[in-house]
RNA sequence: GGUCUGGUAGUUCAGUUUGGUUAGAAUGCCGGCCUGUCACGCCGGAGGUCGCGGGUUCGAGUCCCGUCCAGACCGCCA
C-alpha cells in the first residue's frame, strides 16, 4: 500500500496512528542531530522527522533526500513541540519508522514552491513541474470546480449536453481556421470548429431546446494574454425564447458561479447599456464599471476657440480624473508620452487642473480663459482637486484614446479592485461593421445573427446603422462572453449572406446545409457562448488565461514544452498528399 | 505585418547611460558543522559561449548592423 492517508489530511485527532504516506520531497531542514522534511503531495505538505537518537541509520537516509524525490514513509502522527500554524497539518509530525525512495529526481531547474523563482519560459518548458506549485494547481483546481457547477446548473435548468464534431467544414468569413488535411479525400482539408455555431442551431432545428456544452473552440489568429489558438466555450443555445429569456438563464448561471465558488451575490440586476451608450461613455464595448470617470464629448463647447486642434478636430472629449490636480509638470508630461505611443496614436493630451483653491490652471489658457473653462469643470461636474484631461482628434481613434486613458488612470488611482465584480449586459450591437479592406460590410458577430425587424427599412438606405439582437456579458471590463438571437427564416438568412457580399452560389455552398434545415421548421432560437478560460481567470483575479490552462500555448502559438507544431514526416505529407513550399 | 521591453551563473537579476584589471549579488547546488526547524542558521566550495552572427575599436557584456528567442501591445480575433 502506497498510502493510508494523503499529505493534507493529518491534525491532532491522528495522533498516535500508524500511517503511511507518500509525495515529493519538497525541502529538507538538516539540523544536525535530526532532519525535517516536508512531503508534499497535491493536498498539501506534511513534516516528516528523522532523529539521530531514535534511528540513526534511517536519520541518515533522510539526510540525503533530493528535492522532488518521491518516497513512501511509514511512522507515528506525533504532536509537534513547536506548532505551524500556517498550513493545516501544522499541528503534527511524522515520527518516520520507514522510508523508501520510489523515486529520485534530478535537481528541478526552478524551485517548486508557492513564489517559484521560475520565469514563464522555463515554467512552460517544464510545466509538469510548474503544475506542482500550489499556486498554479489552485487555479486549475478552481476551473474544475467552476466546470461542475455549470454542468449542475444548466443540467438543473433542463439543459442537455451534446458533443458536436471536431473536424468541420471551413468558412471563410470571421476568424482564420485551422485546417486538418483529409487523407482519405486527396486535396481536401476539414477545419477545426471556431465555435459550434451552425451545429448548435441545427440542434434547436432537431427539437433539443435547450443545449450547452463545455468546448474547445480554434482560432488561428494572434495571440494575447486573453487569447490562446485553441480556448474553452460554454456554448449554449434556446429555443422559443427572445432576447432576455436568454439574458436571464445566463444571469442566472452567472450569480449560481459567483455564489458557489466565491460565495458572492451581485447586487440587483445586471445593468443592461447599449452599445451606442457604452461607446460614448466609455469609448469601448466592453466597459469596466467599477469605476466613473465617465468621457464626456466637449466638441460643442470646446469649438470656435481658436485653439486649432480642437477647432479641426472631429471629436473633442475628455475625462474628470478625481483629485489629480496635484499632478506635477513631469507626471503631465509622462502621461502625455502614453498617449502619444504608437499604440495609443494620440498626438497630445490637453488638460484643465481645478485647483483646491478654486482656481484653473489649463495647457490652453492662451485660448481659454477663466469662463471658458469654468464651463469644462461644469460639464465633467469637476470639483476642486480634479484633472480635466482632453484629447482630440478623429472620432472612434479618440474614443479608444479616452477608453484607454480612462482605464490607465483608473489603475492609477486603483479604482480596479479585484475583490468587486461588477458585471453588465451590453446590447443592440449594429448588425454590420465596415471593413476598410475588403470595401464591404461584414457581421460584426456572425452572419446568424437577427437584426431587429423594425430596422430591415436601412438595409437599402444606411446598413451601418442596423441594430442586432446580439448581447455581450462584460464583467469588469473582460469580455466574459456573447450571442444573439438567431435568424430562423430562410429568406432572411439568404438576404443576410446578400447584404455581406456572398454570391447565392457561395452561401448555398458554405451554408446550404443550415437554409435547408431552415425549411424544415427551425423554431425561434438564440444562444450565448461564455469564454471559459477568460471567466476562470477572472474568477482566480489573474489577467492572463495561460494561468488557468495546464498546458497553454506561448505568443506564437508553441508549446515549448512538447515543442510543436512541428514538421512532419516525408511519408507523412505523401500520404496526405501535400506539398510543402519551402520557407524564404 | 508593426511598436515597445527583455535575453549575463541551474534560476531571478545588477552591471550596458560614460567601452578599460580577475563580470557581481541573491537563491539553488555540492561539502562541513549544528537536536525543534518550517525563508532554519553558521563556515567553505563549485558554477559564465554575457542569446547567436557580423562590424567599429589597441580593447566590446557595454557602441553599430543583422538575426533568433521570450513577454506586452497595435493590426488581426465573424
Amino acid at each position: 500500500m502506497y498510502r493510508t492517508h494523503n499529505c493534507g489530511q493529518l491534525n491532532m485527532e491522528h495522533v498516535g496512528e500508524h500511517v503511511i504516506l507518500s509525495g515529493w520531497v519538497q525541502k529538507s531542514r538538516d539540523l544536525g542531530g535530526m532532519t525535517f522534511v516536508d512531503l508534499r503531495d497535491r493536498y498539501g505538505i506534511t513534516q516528516l522527522v528523522f532523529n539521530m537518537e531514535t534511528n540513526a541509520g534511517l536519520c541518515r537516509e533522510g539526510r540525503k533526500l533530493g528535492r522532488e524525490f518521491v518516497v513512501r514513509v511509514e511512522g507515528e502522527v506525533t504532536e509537534r513541540s513547536n506548532k505551524n500554524p500556517q498550513i493545516t497539518t501544522g499541528d503534527i509530525e511524522i515520527l518516520v519508522e520507514k522510508l523508501e525512495i520510489l523515486n529520485s529526481s534530478q535537481v528541478p531547474p526552478f524551485t517548486i514552491e508557492e513564489n517559484t523563482d521560475g520565469g514563464d519560459d522555463i515554467r512552460m518548458k517544464y510545466r509538469y513541474l510548474d503544475l506542482r506549485r500550489a499556486a498554479v494547481r489552485k487555479n486549475l483546481q478552481l476551473r474544475s470546480g467552476m466546470a461542475i457547477e455549470i454542468r449542475k446548473y444548466l443540467s438543473d435548468e433542463g439543459f442537455l449536453e451534446v458533443e458536436t464534431p471536431v473536424l468541420i467544414k471551413s468558412t471563410p468569413e470571421g476568424a482564420r481556421d485551422f485546417v486538418v488535411p483529409s487523407r482519405m479525400n486527396p486535396g481536401e482539408f476539414y477545419a477545426l470548429p471556431q465555435s459550434p455555431q451552425t451545429f448548435k442551431q441545427l440542434l434547436m432545428v432537431a427539437g433539443f431546446d435547450k443545449y450547452f456544452q463545455i468546448v474547445k473552440c480554434f482560432r488561428d489568429e494572434d495571440l494575447r494574454a486573453d487569447r490562446q489558438p485553441e480556448f474553452t466555450q460554454i456554448d449554449c443555445e434556446m429555443s422559443f425564447v427572445e432576447r432576455d429569456d436568454v439574458l436571464n438563464a445566463f444571469e442566472g448561471l452567472t450569480r449560481h458561479l459567483f455564489s458557489s465558488i466565491k460565495g458572492l451575490t451581485i447586487e440587483g440586476e445586471f445593468p443592461k447599456m447599449l452599445y451606442s451608450e457604452a461607446m460614448s461613455r466609455y469609448g469601448n464595448d466592453k466597459p469596466d464599471i467599477r469605476f466613473g470617470m465617465e468621457i464626456s464629448e466637449m466638441s460643442e463647447l470646446v469649438k470656435g476657440g481658436g485653439f486649432q486642434v480642437f477647432d479641426s478636430a472631429e471629436y473633442v472629449g475628455g475625462i474628470c480624473a478625481t483629485g489629480c490636480a496635484t499632478y506635477s509638470r513631469k507626471q503631465l508630461d509622462a502621461l502625455t508620452d502614453w498617449v502619444k505611443r504608437p499604440q495609443i496614436g494620440m498626438r497630445g493630451l490637453i488638460y484643465v487642473k481645478y485647483n483646491e483653491d478654486g482656481s484653473l490652471k489649463s495647457s490652453v489658457d492662451k485660448f481659454y480663459d477663466e469662463t471658458a473653462l469654468k464651463q469644462w469643470v461644469e460639464l465633467f461636474e469637476a470639483k476642486p482637486g480634479d484633472l480635466i484631461l482632453v484629447l482630440a482628434g478623429e472620432t472612434n481613434l479618440t474614443l479608444k484614446a479616452l477608453s484607454e486613458l480612462r482605464l490607465e488612470m483608473g489603475n492609477r488611482l486603483e479604482l480596479r479592485d479585484p475583490d468587486v465584480f461588477k458585471p453588465l449586459w451590453v446590447v443592440d450591437f449594429p448588425l454590420l461593421e465596415w471593413d476598410e479592406d475588403s470595401q464591404r460590410f461584414h457581421a460584426m458577430h456572425h452572419p446568424f445573427t437577427s437584426p431587429y425587424e423594425e430596422d430591415l427599412e436601412l438595409f437599402r438606405t444606411d446598413p451601418g446603422k442596423v441594430r442586432a439582437k446580439a448581447y455581450d456579458l462584460v464583467i469588469n471590463g473582460v469580455e466574459i462572453g456573447g450571442g444573439s438571437i438567431r435568424i430562423h427564416d430562410e429568406g432572411l438568412q439568404k438576404q443576410m449572406f446578400d447584404n455581406l457580399g456572398f454570391t447565392a452560389e457561395e452561401a448555398q455552398n458554405q451554408f446550404g446545409f443550415l437554409m435547408s434545415a431552415f425549411r424544415y421548421g427551425a423554431p425561434p432560437h438564440g444562444g450565448i457562448a461564455f469564454g471559459f478560460d477568460r471567466l476562470v481567470a477572472l474568477f482566480a483575479g489573474i489577467e492572463s488565461i495561460r494561468d488557468v490552462i495546464a498546458f497553454p500555448k506561448n505568443n506564437s502559438g508553441r508549446d515549448v514544452m512538447i515543442d510543436t507544431p512541428s514538421t512532419i514526416s516525408g511519408e507523412q505529407l505523401d500520404e496526405l498528399f501535400l506539398d510543402v513550399k519551402p520557407t524564404e
